[in-house]
Parts: structure tokens; sequence; C-alpha cells
DNA sequence: TAAACTCCACGTCACTTGGC
DNA sequence: GCCAAGTGACGTGGAGTTTA
């Protein structure tokens, strides 16, 4: 079964312009730890060494993309806190300025008795 | 106290995106 | 067009909590 098309991408900053985004692609140049360079296709013969080549290239992709999904996650879970922290001082901030306008109402509103 | 439930982190797959 | 990186979705397992 085919799932669906995905459209977002986690990059909020399009839309508010304030807040860091958390996909950002840093290049890696470095190999994980224990993980060899491949051998040239070339050097190649026997079916078992390809099956033995792709086997490998899998392992590594596979690794690869385990910590791809945990960095993923570690900058998300950020993305998300800075979002909440923002919301507490809105909030407190919206808090405010309902009291401010209160308060002037008070003062501007003719006294009727 | 065992079973049911909830939450979280993880691994993998499938797909998109950007650079070459 | 190919490849590597990033990420949403899904399934799974472990740890903590609730309930009968």
């Amino acid at each position: 079964m085919q799932k669906p098309i995905m459209a977002v991408t986690g990059d909020e900053t399009a839309t508010t312009g304030d807040m860091p985004t958390y996909q950002i692609r840093a290049p890696t140049t470095a190999l994980p730890q224990g993980v060899m360079m491949a051998a040239s296709p070339g050097s190649l013969h026997s079916p078992q060494q390809l099956a033995e080549e792709a086997t490998r290239k899998r392992e590594l992709r596979l690794m690869k993309n385990r910590e791809a999904a945990k960095e993923c996650r570690r900058r998300k879970k950020e993305y998300v806190k800075c979002l909440e922290s923002r919301v507490a001082v809105l909030e407190v901030q919206n808090k405010k300025l309902i009291e401010e306008l209160e308060t002037l109402k008070d003062i501007c509103s003719p006294k009727t008795d």
C-alpha cells in the first residue's frame, strides 16, 4: 500500500520568520565508527561477493538512517520546547494586555449614575 | 499482583528535497 | 538523474501507572 505524500517539512520559519528551523542539513564527512569504505564495484566478481556488498551497503544505510532519525527527533523536541516556551511568554503578555485594556476602559468610560 | 493502559524512545520504511 | 540527508508514519518494546 502506498503511503500518502507528505508536504510538511517541519520548517516553520517560512511562516513565522522568528523561530529557528529544525531542518538543517549538515554535511557529513566522517563515517560512523566501525564502518569501512566500499570496495570499488569493478573489484567484485562472484555473486556471493555482490551479495555481501549489497548487504554491507544496506547495513551502512540503516546505520546512517538510525543516526539521522535520532538527530531529527532531538531537533524536533528542541523545536517543540522552544514553541512551548514562546506560547507561555505570549500568554503572559496577552494577559497583561487584557488587564491594561480593562484599566483603560475603566478610566475612559463615562460614569453613569 | 497480574493485566491493561499510557508514554516514550527507537528502528525501519517510504518518500521528499537539495546538491552535484 | 542519482545520491545522501531529513523527516513523517508505523510498529515495537520497555518502564511507569492505573485498575480490577
